[in-house]
DNA sequence: TAGTGGTCTAGACCACTCC
DNA sequence: GAGTGGTCTAGACCACTAG
């Protein structure tokens, strides 16, 4: 087939047409291709969260295209969140360890009064086999290890949040209560900074439950009140799920705030 | 102050600069401007909903800039959903009058089983005037006319969700219950259709409550049974508020999915 | 075949940050 | 002043749709 102008380059041959195969077209753009390349890099851990990554025209040069081509393929990655643009400073490995972004993926929001940070309390941490439905969520063989977390989350030192944590163990070896107690933020700032783990996107299913025994006294209220059943699935790079969590939330005094777009 | 290489043309003229004021500089990119104006056409209703826009090439002569410009403003519309592109074909005013786009806001899914299409069952309609909580979200007048729909929201012929929507009365003045029952489809394509309101995004509060006697019978559950509250404020261009309203959700069968980015 | 959006390039210049 | 991202332009060509 044809090559069109690409040129070559270190790693692998850009094809700037249908990949081969007639039969289906798969039309790639260039911008995409370098997209994919980049997240490549990114998943290899070739820039660490936080650092900044070469500039437009030295990843122009690296990868032979023009620089609005690299530009376009950064601006999706930027619009992800897996980068951050600042302007005359440079681009920038997205990351949960910055105070701003500790809690990122939590929409619990007060109902009334001003928003107040949030603090993560862990309370218990053990090693375990998967059962079914962890195994399913996080696509592990049945039986495979997993550390699971229990834990709370404050707002004014008060529960409101009562989390249990699901994550594959081998990706997260070494964590256990004393670790998880040592540090402050958020755990998705732990898992990066500990276990090179980044979350990328996450999936919230939401339900209605009553309270039990156990749910009413970790969150001060009483047996049988109503509370907010969260499951999330978070992923990494290339949507490989890393962590299930299955929380409850008590919205007396706070709610679950989704933008609709 | 300096107006740089732009030219006038017949609206109003574009600033490239600061605008004036030197206090704060407001540099808005030429890009901005154009979306402001094309903003501004489609909330004058210039072009229809699921009309055409005209070409980029005859926006960029109209407004005197290129067309890499115009593109990269209706490329931000594009991607807040307020504008459709379709290669070779045009760029299209988003409607919610379109099978695909009728429950566009809903986020409850089945939790086992195949996605059913939902059915909006409208069960009253009349006057009132506004409360302090309806006059708060919409901000509108203390005592400001009212039109206040109750409907149940059907999968399988059962009722999943009951609502009570609240609107201004003017730009709704004429909805009834006959147009409620002759209208297939959701409520916003109801609203697009025959009162030129289009909702452009939303903001959801999702609490859990019990079931009192009224949600019970309403959505076939035990009284005392948890549900999700959410109330949804729905804004139009401008981010002008132009419906609140607050229903309950059963999770027996479904659940409220978000995706975290 | 004509018209539309989509991609890619090259070059100029502006805005912001830091030394 | 040097380096980075951000804007704007002009032109060429590709991909898709429809008459």
């Amino acid at each position: 087939m044809d090559d069109g102008k690409n040129l070559c380059f270190t790693e692998t041959k850009l094809s700037n047409w249908h990949d081969s195969m007639s039969g289906s077209p798969t039309f790639s753009p260039l911008y995409r291709q370098i997209k994919a390349l980049l997240l490549q890099a990114l998943d290899a851990g070739e820039w660490r969260p936080g650092a900044a990554i070469p500039s437009e025209s030295e990843l122009a040069v690296r990868y032979s295209v023009s620089q609005g081509t690299v530009r376009k393929a950064i601006d999706e990655l930027a619009t992800e969140k897996l980068l951050i643009r600042r302007q005359g400073k440079g681009t920038f490995v997205a990351t949960h360890n910055d105070p701003r972004q500790f809690f990122r993926f939590l929409r619990l929001v007060p109902t009334n009064g001003e928003v107040t940070p949030a603090r993560s309390v862990p309370l218990e941490c053990w090693q375990a086999k998967a059962g079914p439905e962890p195994a399913r969520m996080l696509d592990v063989p049945h039986g495979a290890p997993l550390i699971v977390v229990r834990r709370v989350l404050q707002f004014n030192k008060r529960n409101v949040v009562g989390d249990e944590i699901y994550l594959p163990a081998e990706p997260f070896r070494g964590l256990d209560m004393d670790m998880l107690k040592a540090h402050e933020g958020s755990l998705y700032s732990l898992f990066e900074a500990k276990f090179g783990v980044h979350m990328i996107r996450a999936q919230e299913r939401v339900r209605a439950v009553l309270a039990d025994r156990e749910g009413s006294e970790l969150l001060g209220v009483e047996e049988g009140s109503p509370l907010l059943s969260v499951e999330r699935i978070s992923y990494t790079y290339g949507d490989r799920p890393m962590e299930w969590r299955r929380g409850l939330y008590s919205t007396v005094d706070h709610c679950y705030l989704n933008e609709l777009n």
